[in-house]
DNA sequence: AACTATATAGAACATATGTAAAAAAGGAGG
DNA sequence: CCTCCTTTTTTACATATGTTCTATATAGTT
């Protein structure tokens, strides 16, 4: 316990330094004492929170979460979107928002970069800002899904990026899923799918989306799973996908019947990439995530607070 | 105004470096910057109020006139901030600082609150940290008062509130003073205001201003009383109000033409209220906070040390 | 598309702060 | 009154921070 006569000592020199902005010295040739005694008394006046430091803004929480975050999944960088009450549609406006302000300022070094496909990043691509930087060239990660919603496609999305950046882009001329496993065999010998395939493993940076393919999913949607194909996935544990690749709770790959039809980069091979972007919004997704998050396969994670809060308290 | 982007940068790194003790070498290494960015931000982050250091001045003589007034007035607690030499403005936002670190330090097992109207509860709010507390309900005291300075109400203030607690937060939507006895009786049965003031009145803490209609008032200021009603008021023996209710010398309620207008809890219903906090900057109050703690409506005092002391004095 | 104006980041320097070890001061026991 | 021990202060050094000036990037304009 302080003495009264030390604590009025501290306060005074609380006041002087960080109150009148006076330096250490100047607060010492003033008390007759010498510099050090200072540093000390204003190290003292911390420890006994005479002097309390307090962060005070919006974002603190979100901000704390996404600490947590990085410790807990040892994940590069994470970024927390607030939900502040509104509908899941302006969440994930917001999320791919926050995506493309997050790419916009790590994408300097990069010249290669790869886009999985998704209604998430087609957000993140519109929001994009057009900054042309030459000298970059963006790669699909996976084929084509069929004639509907084209604007959400990998190949597609990568044109889209690129025209915004001012690079190019490749074209992967195939289907996202082959309709046999011989039919992809044969796809895949063909140099202009398997150059590019090749090129989109080596990426420096990868955008990718996650999806629960139970609910919401855009896959169903599009009518890419049926019920019965869902049921199948069920049963072997699946609980989310990137880009056509589904995984089980613990994040390892699930070998579907699927799995050897899809033309895209394998989960191996995006495990390698160096930095993979995941931008996930709805809180449907958080077990899709935390599996994901256990198979390693993501470097930084751009999501909303629910889903935040939802992966910590799962993973406590 | 900053974006939400480098209000979030600024957290981080501010976060970083006073509560994890980085330097700000290692946070510049982590974010890919310089380290004079780093410096800079901190620069920017403490000009805009996001870094707040905090001087808990208690002195021997502040002490104890938080014991004397807890003893002589009952109250569950004083707090008694130093005016030492400082402008009233700068007293009055000490006084509004130490109450929301009071209230911070006392809210962990509320699940409703209630708070009134000020310009001194104005600033405590401002001061709150963002903390995230889920699960706490925030209710007005009292109704609006017009179209001026919005940002005082009662309504305002447990909207901010709740915003920083994370909790939630009802309306009452009607103003503070009805025209007429008869306008207030209509309006007091409509559901939506009823049901409102009916749970404010159950709050387990409440958040009050004091007032002295007399001097530098404002409710004056604003235009709700002019130089008749305050005649009135002093005829009547007012010598001060807590949300628009006004009370005498010994703290009984007096009957006023107002008191039947107002919409708001009554002094009844403040004073079984398990833990009412009133926070009062400004000497010229102290007549008035004098007769409310004779009233009994007040559990916990925030206050100058100036008032403090009149307060002592004038019942010795 | 080229230019200028404006902002921003980084390198290098200047200053301020933190800390270990030596010196001095204070205090207790002989 | 001295000696030894403890505590505090100071000196000198190591680090960390703030600042200026230059280089670079960005935005706006013709």
């Amino acid at each position: 316990m302080l003495s009264w006569e030390e604590r009025r000592s501290l306060v005074k020199i609380a006041n002087l330094y960080y109150n009148d902005g006076w330096t250490q010295e100047q607060i010492a040739k003033k008390l007759g004492v010498s510099r050090p005694v200072i540093s000390k008394s204003l190290q003292k006046a911390r420890e006994h929170k005479i002097i309390e430091i307090f962060i005070k803004d919006e974002t603190v929480h979100t901000v704390n979460l996404e600490k947590k975050l990085e410790e807990h999944f040892g994940l590069e960088d994470a970024v927390v979107v607030p939900i502040s009450g509104q509908t899941p549609d302006v969440v994930k406006l917001s999320v791919a928002q926050a995506g493309a302000y997050y790419l916009s300022k790590n994408i300097k070094k990069a010249k290669k970069m790869g886009i999985s496909w998704g209604t998430t990043l087609e957000a993140l691509v519109q929001e994009y800002p057009y900054e042309m930087k030459k000298n970059i060239t963006i790669f699909p990660l996976e084929g084509g899904l069929g004639r509907k919603k084209v604007e959400i496609h990998s190949n597609q999305l990568a044109y889209e990026l690129a025209k915004r950046l001012g690079g190019t882009c490749s074209y992967l001329y195939a289907p996202a899923m082959a309709e046999s496993s011989e039919l992809r065999e044969r796809l895949m010998k063909m140099d202009d799918i398997n150059a590019v395939l090749q090129e989109a493993a080596t990426v420096d940076i990868a955008l990718v989306g996650l999806s629960n393919p139970y609910v919401q999913s855009t896959l169903e949607d599009i009518g890419y799973l049926n019920q019965n194909d869902l049921e199948q996935l069920r049963q072997l544990g699946v609980v989310g996908d990137m880009g056509f690749r589904f995984f089980d709770l613990n994040g390892n790959p699930v070998n579907s019947s699927f799995n050897k039809k899809v033309i895209g980069i394998s989960l191996e091979q995006l495990r390698n990439i160096k930095k993979v972007i995941g931008v996930v919004s709805g809180a449907h997704k958080a077990e899709s995530v935390l599996a994901a998050l256990k198979g390693n396969y993501i470097n930084v994670l751009v999501l909303d607070e629910q889903i935040a809060t939802e992966l910590l308290y799962a993973s406590e």
